[in-house]
DNA sequence: GTAGTCTGACAACGTTCGTTGTCAACCGCG
DNA sequence: CGCGGTTGACAACGAACGTTGTCAGACTAC
């Protein structure tokens, strides 16, 4: 057979990952640019240079496409705080701030992903789900953390969740009205500031007590 | 003349307010029976039992007609939460557990406002634009109080104001979980929990300095 | 009763969308 | 070279949308 699918040096499967990845990327550029509604087959299509019949290679519909994107930037602020957290100092503060400041970093250097998590995520149904299932688990992680470091006094876990989920939207609030500049505020002081938010948060709890 | 304008009794001013009105309601029904993305000047009038050409006698486009049903319920919130602190006692935690019960009752009596303020207006440019705007009304009115009950030791304005955010976002983000029932909490253990929050936050800041 | 307004149902126009299909030009390989 | 897979441009279909217009019937005021 002549073609075994290699193309300008490049397989078949690479091209299609290739596609897939340019797709997701001009995903974000339209999120980023003209907001959700914005988003169609033919506009990321047009961003990407692609024609229609490479998305139905890659992707059932728009919403799949919306989520793989979504997944995509969740993936790497979770790798990066994570990471972060594994390399800092065992004291919880300090590793809080560095999950903060990894996270932080990441959509900091790339509106695009800020607005993908922050902004359109909130308005669209199964990013939505995405988002939220993906802070409960980030909470589940923080409350692991957290009652491992204070092993005395815990609230139950319908309280420590409660916490967990405050923190994330909070920060949310926080990190969206930094990037948008309506809260003018150094990155060190952004971080300062949620680490300790996230302290007092999950120290508040168990001040109250039951 | 023979018509003054009215019509089955009522005057044409009451009519076209009542036609408001109900556009409104119809506006909320949709948003929360099925998300964003199904309101549509068919889907309103539809479900309002009315015509087109009432929608554009009372409104310029869709987005006029989200802005003021989200603007319908911030106002009742905005209401509700400050009569109730102005009722309260004057100390600071019974007054903002009486803003956050009267807030969270708001919406829990009425999902569809709920979805309103915690779903769908973060998604939608212009309703999302308010949503914020409103979040910085009440962050001010929150540093005023603040202000006034800690003479000394206050952060600058800008940590005031991102303190202010965090909370705004994080009770949405808990209040939002436990509507959807992700979180099982009773309404009593919300508003004991959210207040210690809230007041973990606005004491957070000045324990780090700055 | 009769004129004038209000109401509701529906048609119609142009636009955009999702989706599928067609077709010439391009490229790697034998 | 020539064959077959790959690419890009574009047409076409039905559906939904925003928006405006038409028109018969209900109602009020004189």
């Amino acid at each position: 057979m002549p073609g075994s699918g290699a193309y300008r040096g490049i397989g078949a499967d690479e091209r299609r990952a290739q596609r897939r990845r340019l797709l997701i990327d001009s995903a974000l550029d339209c999120l980023h640019q003209d907001g959700l509604a914005a988003v169609s087959v033919r506009s990321v299509c047009a961003q990407a240079r692609l024609t229609a019949r490479y998305f139905y290679e890659n992707f059932a519909d728009l919403d799949a496409l919306l989520l793989a994107a979504v997944d995509t930037v969740l993936e790497e602020v979770a790798d990066t705080a994570l990471a972060a957290v594994v390399a800092a100092p065992p004291e919880v503060a300090a590793r809080v701030r560095a999950a903060i400041d990894a996270g932080y970093g990441v959509v900091v250097s790339d509106r695009r992903k800020a607005t993908a998590l922050l902004v359109a995520g909130a308005g669209h149904g199964p990013m939505r789900e995405r988002r939220r299932r993906m802070i409960i688990d980030f909470a589940d992680v923080m409350i692991q953390n957290i009652a491992l470091l204070r092993q005395a006094g815990l609230p139950d876990r319908a309280e420590l969740r409660a916490s967990a989920l405050f923190v994330m939207g909070g920060s949310a609030e926080v990190i969206e009205a930094v990037l948008s500049g309506r809260l003018r505020m150094s990155r060190a002081r952004v971080v300062d500031q949620l680490t300790a938010l996230w302290l007092g948060a999950l120290d508040a709890p168990s001040t109250t007590g039951g």
